[in-house]
DNA sequence: ATTGTTTGCTAACGAACGTTAGGAACCAGT
DNA sequence: ACTGGTTCCTAACGTTCGTTAGCAAACAAT
């Protein structure tokens, strides 16, 4: 059983509502009064549950880099797989993330400039680090011969760019479901890397 | 000669340094105090040559969206010709435009969203029909053979995630210089998608 | 019964916001 | 010399911002 109310903490009311809010209108174009509005209370009622509004996009922010980290550390676990292999466990749990959890995602990919120093700063770092790990991955699949492609930071590029995308286009009511959308994408991406990639339908 | 001063116009010098600002900070969190200072005048006397704030935002993304159209407009002129070839020369267009003017382009894809009406609908519709026509040209280059995906609808979504990614990570001071980054990117995402392509190079 | 936690209110603070009014300096063309 | 346009200023307007203080109701645990 749980110790907390059976519906949502207020505070995970407060964090869901200004995860949708900033990702439909921005974060620095919501106010606290609006969220409050969407939350049926008063502004300064929020102040019973966050010390500030940027405490919420900090939460949001890093709380989704340790879901993408998290999934990247399970999706190269294995060190003995070939480094084809970890980027297809890699973008596919990527994927995932971002799919169950759409509105952070765009939070995450699209509002971290506006947290303050040292977060930023920390932030900026995690990012680095992941991005790097994928270019790794790509460079290490082009070096075993199991990935083909004339420039690897640039398919790199590529990759995130569509990866990053992905939160602009998907719609939850789509045709597929989200392990469809993930394999699709994932076929899809790795398809034009690899020298002879079968699909697993 | 020139009947305007040798220089830029202060209109111009402000819609230029709005542009670079409302890139970094962001539309929302960039106030008419920082564009002032950063043009080394006081906040009042920018209302001089502007009516508001939001008229620096519409210029910006309408003078943009003017030159990808006028682009598309240019790829697509010769009616005769296969529709892999408007492809590329819509493609080279669009990233000529990119790198061109990148930070006014990154306003054009990132900030449209804080136009109020009806300003905002008028700039839905002209991105719907840009992003059509590059949907269209893709399903016909399938249908006449000379591309080749299995989902031409997901094809476009990468290429104008690929597209719109370029703002994000091209730098002047690169060691590719524009016409090349062009040639490159254009290649690239043609080459994933031709059955039979080669590059110029 | 009491205590502590959660939740929310009203009222207001100082700061920052976009914007305007009114005036002044400068400069080009007549 | 005069005129009209460009440019910028100071001062202030009304509004909205994030946030706080102080208080109160509801409820669970002891």
């Amino acid at each position: 059983m749980e110790s907390t109310p059976p519906t949502l903490s207020r505070k995970a009311q407060i964090d869901q509502t200004a995860t949708a809010l900033f990702r439909r209108r921005g974060y620095a174009a919501t106010s606290m009064r609006e969220l409050a509005a969407a939350l049926g209370i008063e502004a300064g009622s929020i102040y019973s549950h966050i010390r500030s509004k940027e405490e919420l996009l900090h939460r949001i922010c890093f709380r989704v880099a340790d879901e993408f980290m998290a999934g990247l550390r399970a999706a190269t676990a294995d060190d003995l797989a070939p480094a084809a292999v970890h980027l297809r466990l890699a973008i596919d749990s990527h994927v995932r993330v971002l799919i169950r959890d759409t509105d952070a995602s765009a939070v995450f990919l699209h509002e971290w400039r506006h947290l303050s120093e040292p977060a930023l700063s920390e932030f900026v770092q995690l990012q680095r680090g992941y991005e790097a790990a994928f270019r790794d991955m790509i460079a290490r699949g082009v070096a075993d011969g199991a990935l083909r492609t004339p420039d690897p930071a640039f398919a790199t590029l590529t990759l995130f760019a569509s990866l990053t995308w992905l939160p602009n286009w998907y719609r939850p009511d789509g045709k597929l479901n989200p392990d469809q959308i993930a394999e699709r994408l994932t076929d899809q991406l790795l398809g034009g890397l690899a020298t002879d990639y079968n699909p697993t339908t």
